[in-house]
DNA sequence: CTGAAATTTCCTGCTT
DNA sequence: CAAGCAGGAAATTTCA
């Protein structure tokens, strides 16, 4: 009883995808989501903003890095500024992950115009809906930034309480993740960007972090695809939300369908994350 | 290989 | 009736 309607599935996500948004400046050369438009997604000093962001997400998700381990905000900014950053901008920006990303971006500048082929998403295996060719390293070269990468003194500038938490020991960035994120951290990170969740989930109260969802299949049906697991479906990952409860990572919310609250150990995703 | 963590699956029973 | 919500149990997948 496959639900093979990839049509119906691919139509539901690319419209919820869409860029309906505008950004508050600059021209934005935004595409639709994982869709063919990408007619710069090679050359990162043209990528729009939400490109740039893009991009972040696949270099943290790839080296299994918690998004909330840098501040994002750091990287608020288009292809073209992304692209004149140095490499201490970058240590500034993004602590010890700075070099991870220095190296991707990069890469990316010099491999300007190879291939880029990503319109059949919903043919692809295992497309991660990653816009992006290969971000990834040379197959076994998982690029550990040793120690000596990073100056030890490096980042004198006052580094956001995040960037220290990811300092903190070394270099140790991840900790034990099953393949990458978790849910809750997936969740959190669709609700944190506004641009790229065109109603997927919505805040209900900011402050106490307490959302809903307001797609909630198709929220499940990305989670599937990031855990290349087509058969997810809104019923089995809100039994994963449940289990968050007893660990306190969501607090209960009766009454209201759909609606779940941030917990005591949810990280990150306060406005003032202290 | 062993084990634990974090889901993923499946299911029965209730509630909206 | 169709979604959600609750959890228990068992199976999987990953990673250390």
């Amino acid at each position: 009883m496959s639900i093979t309607s990839s049509s119906t599935l691919d139509s539901q996500l690319t419209t919820v995808w869409s860029p309906t948004h505008s950004y508050p400046d600059g021209p934005l050369v935004m595409s639709g989501y994982p869709s063919r438009t990408w007619q710069h997604e090679s050359q990162p000093q043209f990528w729009s903003k939400f490109q740039v962001w893009e991009w972040l997400q696949q270099v943290m998700d790839i080296h299994q890095i918690d998004a909330s381990s840098i501040p994002l905000q750091n990287f608020d900014m288009d292809g073209h500024q992304l692209c004149s950053l140095s490499y201490q901008d970058f240590l500034r920006a993004a602590g010890s992950v700075g070099p991870i990303l220095f190296h991707s971006i990069t890469e990316l500048k010099w491999s300007g115009q190879c291939h880029v082929d990503i319109g059949q998403l919903e043919l692809k295996p295992a497309a991660d809906f990653s816009p992006f060719p290969d971000v990834s390293y040379p197959a076994g070269e998982i690029y550990e930034p040793s120690v000596n990468t990073l100056a030890p003194d490096a980042t004198p500038v006052s580094s956001s309480p995040d960037i220290k938490r990811s300092f903190s020991r070394g270099h140790q960035v991840k900790k034990h993740n099953p393949r990458g994120t978790h849910l809750w951290e997936f969740i959190r990170d669709i609700l944190l960007n506004p641009e790229r969740n065109p109603g997927l989930i919505k805040w209900e109260d900011r402050t106490e972090g307490v959302f809903r969802f307001l797609k909630s299949e198709a929220v499940a049906q990305l989670w599937g695809k990031k855990k290349n697991n087509s058969s997810m479906t809104y019923e089995k990952l809100s039994r994963a939300m449940r289990y968050y409860y007893k660990r306190e990572i969501l607090e209960r919310v009766d009454g209201r369908r759909l609606v779940y609250k941030f917990g005591r150990n949810a990280r990150g995703w306060r406005e003032t994350e202290k």
